[in-house]
DNA sequence: AGCATAAATAATAA
DNA sequence: TTATTATTTATGCT
């Protein structure tokens, strides 16, 4: 299913203002300050070349399943869709059962990561999945969910190779921004639906 | 055990074809016509209101021994990879021991019991009950209803984390007094709906 | 009547 | 094989 990554982006888009008032104060907490916090996350994100995705994916992994890309996104897009909202209307947070609280929460854990982001980058450590620092939390990973575009390059290798080496694996999730070890299960598991078909067929059943 | 259902429903999507070769034949077997077959079985089952689990149930008492929902899905789903390989790569059924004569093998079976299957429903008689096996008065649950009071524990919950453990949700519903089924469906829907928000707002639909 | 969402089914990553 | 995500269905409520 398409998921398109959301930590800032829908914040960016400057959609037709409802209303401007400036006070837009909820549970003692300025709205627009999120705003502002969240353009400014998207220009620090952009300066590490990095995608929304890849933020989220980071977070999920250092922060916990609390903070997936989804809830965080979603966390900050109403906060911004909060701020243009005139009071009234605001009761849209009950609608989404989301508090304006539950997007203070999570500021400070995106711009600690931010920070340390930044830093890592500075300091010549290319990559972002590098400072994962994985928990030892035995928790199954998250089902990742490809991307049709990169589904499409996956099956067109799979047709030419079933059994791509180790070099070629690693060039594909390069290429495709996936962690290593995905690409290999995936490969694991297009073989696999290959040989349960065969069992199958030999018994007559499918 | 989970067991959801997906005899030919991965043949539906109608993924990028890869190598649209219309000449795909291996020892005089259209490979096309298997994935045709697969589209046709669906919309045949579809039409007697039956679910892939049931027909895999029905198939194992008639032709073997029980496969799961994910297998027989994932076996299929192969087959229509087969047919979409080209014709330089199909050494791959030496690969993995097939023919593609036992390929074939699998439309009779099918087809067979599909004719039965709507034989017996054109002629009214049980709507296939004891033709599938299954037991007749499987009825959907009913609608759960939370408390307002579950529901402020749940959504606290979700606030703090979108994917509670096992343990967590066994506690949840221990303390909330409903079935653990119905809380983990809970957070299933809960993640689901804010996936939903996330994309209309970026849509700028909401 | 229509909406919100619980339940069921389908697909597939781990 | 298991567990999670994605999609669909249908029900309780207004």
């Amino acid at each position: 299913m398409r998921m398109s990554g959301c930590i800032d982006g829908c914040l960016s888009q400057d959609q037709p203002t409802i209303s401007q008032s400036s006070g837009n104060v909820v549970d003692g907490i300025n709205l627009e300050d999120i705003k502002e916090f969240a353009k400014a996350f998207k220009l620090r994100r952009l300066g590490l070349g990095l995608t929304q995705t890849q933020v989220g994916q980071a977070l999920s992994v250092t922060e916990g399943p609390a903070y997936s890309q989804s809830a965080i996104c979603s966390a900050l897009a109403s906060q911004m869709l909060a701020a243009q909202l005139s009071s009234q209307q605001q009761n849209i947070f009950e609608k989404l059962d989301i508090t304006p609280k539950s997007a203070q929460k999570i500021k400070p854990v995106l711009e600690r990561w931010m920070k340390e982001a930044e830093e890592r980058y500075a300091s010549g450590q290319n990559h972002l999945t590098d400072f994962i620092g994985m928990e030892p939390s035995k928790k199954r990973k998250r089902r990742t969910s490809f991307t049709p575009q990169a589904l499409e390059l996956l099956n067109a290798h799979f047709e030419r190779n079933t059994h791509p080496s180790g070099t070629e694996i690693t060039g594909l999730a390069h290429q495709l921004g996936y962690e290593r070890e995905v690409i290999r299960i995936w490969f694991c598991n297009k073989r696999q639906a290959l040989k349960n078909t065969v069992r199958m067929m030999s018994k007559g059943i499918v």
